[in-house]
DNA sequence: CAGTGGTCTAGACCACCCG
DNA sequence: GGGTGGTCTAGACCACTGG
């Protein structure tokens, strides 16, 4: 084992070692890592302490075990998260991926909310990106996207076609930028004259305001997003112990 | 072990075991349970299966460990819950209690909503109650809260400062009961004509309603509540992965 | 059937808390 | 110092998956 904090019980250690794979994708997201018998031998531990420390991981969301089938590197869904926060669906009831569209896409020097938001070091350009999310031609939120443009260079040369409805899926195959987890904060505000045009709402109507910030498997900010929706399609749920 | 479904691994009879001693309150909440030692001699088991049972109620939120000092059976303490969703505070940004005002309590039979949030069987008594929360003169929130008669009968004999400005203190100190956990449900309105009144809105403003049953130890519903606070002072904050 | 993760054991030793 | 929970071991055996 290399260069972990000796202060540590083993466990951990070896938690710090796993992660460091995944956050260098030496470890891929989808993939399986290898067996837990191998493991142990490998770093010369008993296979009880590989398992500890894969609990850990497990319980951080970064693995995913199957028995009789191995232990996979997660890979963060929740490109369904709306459904966590708004009744959407469709007519008939299903719930379905909204289509979205780019609305604009551009290239700027970051503002002082967003060098903040992504924790950038001076001046810096990002991507800003304003999309508008639909379903069945109704409009159910807008969005603002920031992109470090050092991370996701790339992302200005792709097409829409390209790019398609879900953003996660497209910094990962076009920009080499896997989110693995987010923070998200929600308000209420009254609708903006802006938001009140493309949501089809009267100014001043309600709207839920999430903010979110993407992280990678190294923890670093990949994306801040903004999106509003209307207040009255909000639901969420939460059990507490 | 007594009367565990056997096809169970052991460590989940262990834990339904274990369970079920709190729900009797064999083990009493803040309380500390047996030795890990002990457990195992008890049972006949290994302590690594005693350990793992319990592991089980840690997640699961039932009971907490320190290290040195024991397990203890897990009180829930989610009266400071209204901050989870809502940036309250004191004029010099103090998180406080608020002061609850009941504006009555009555006992009637309990209307189909009630009965089906409360899982309750056919015609029974259910006491109801209003409550303003404020904080230095300002109204935050009112409430409507739900009991169960059978369950609360000497609820209704306390004096208002027996009652205090916590509720589930009071269940537990004079009634007996304990809540364990809770499941709670958001959603945006616009304010109706007796709430704008109590909290002092423009008929229509904005509110967060949220609606939490509240759960013994047993997974018996003790409580329904709903509760209503302006919209501008919602605040919440997720992590996901 | 081979290979994976899951359970369980019996015991040694460590780390921490508190009187 | 005595008692608690936490770590770690070495190994046996079980349960599940997929070819």
């Amino acid at each position: 084992m290399i260069a972990n904090d000796p202060r540590l019980v083993r466990y951990q250690q070896l938690r710090d070692e796993f992660a460091l794979k995944i956050a260098n994708q030496d470890w891929r997201p989808g993939e399986a890592i290898p067996a837990q018998d191998d493991l142990a031998k490998t770093y010369g531990l008993a296979i009880g302490t590989v398992r500890k420390a894969i609990d850990v991981l497990v319980a951080e969301g970064m693995l995913e075990r199957f028995q009789g089938r191995g232990t996979f590197v997660r890979r963060a869904k929740f490109d369904g998260s709306l459904f966590r926060f708004f009744r959407f669906q469709t007519r008939s009831g299903e719930r379905k991926i909204p289509t979205s569209h780019i609305l604009n896409r551009e290239t700027v020097e970051a503002p002082p909310s967003v060098i903040a938001a992504l924790r950038l070091k001076g001046r810096v350009k990002v991507i800003h990106m304003s999309r508008l999310r639909v379903i069945e031609e109704e409009p159910l939120l807008v969005e603002d996207i920031w992109l470090p443009y050092e991370k996701f260079a790339n992302f200005m040369s792709l097409s829409i076609e390209q790019i398609g409805d879900l953003l996660y899926p497209a910094y990962e195959e076009h920009c080499g930028q896997v989110v693995a987890s987010a923070s998200e904060t929600l308000t209420v505000e009254g609708v903006n004259h802006a938001d009140a045009k493309q949501l089809r709402l009267r100014l001043g109507t309600p709207i839920v305001v999430i903010e979110r910030v993407a992280f990678g498997y190294d923890q670093e900010p990949l994306e801040w997003r903004c999106s509003r929706g209307p207040a009255n399609h909000f639901y969420y749920h939460v059990d507490i112990r």
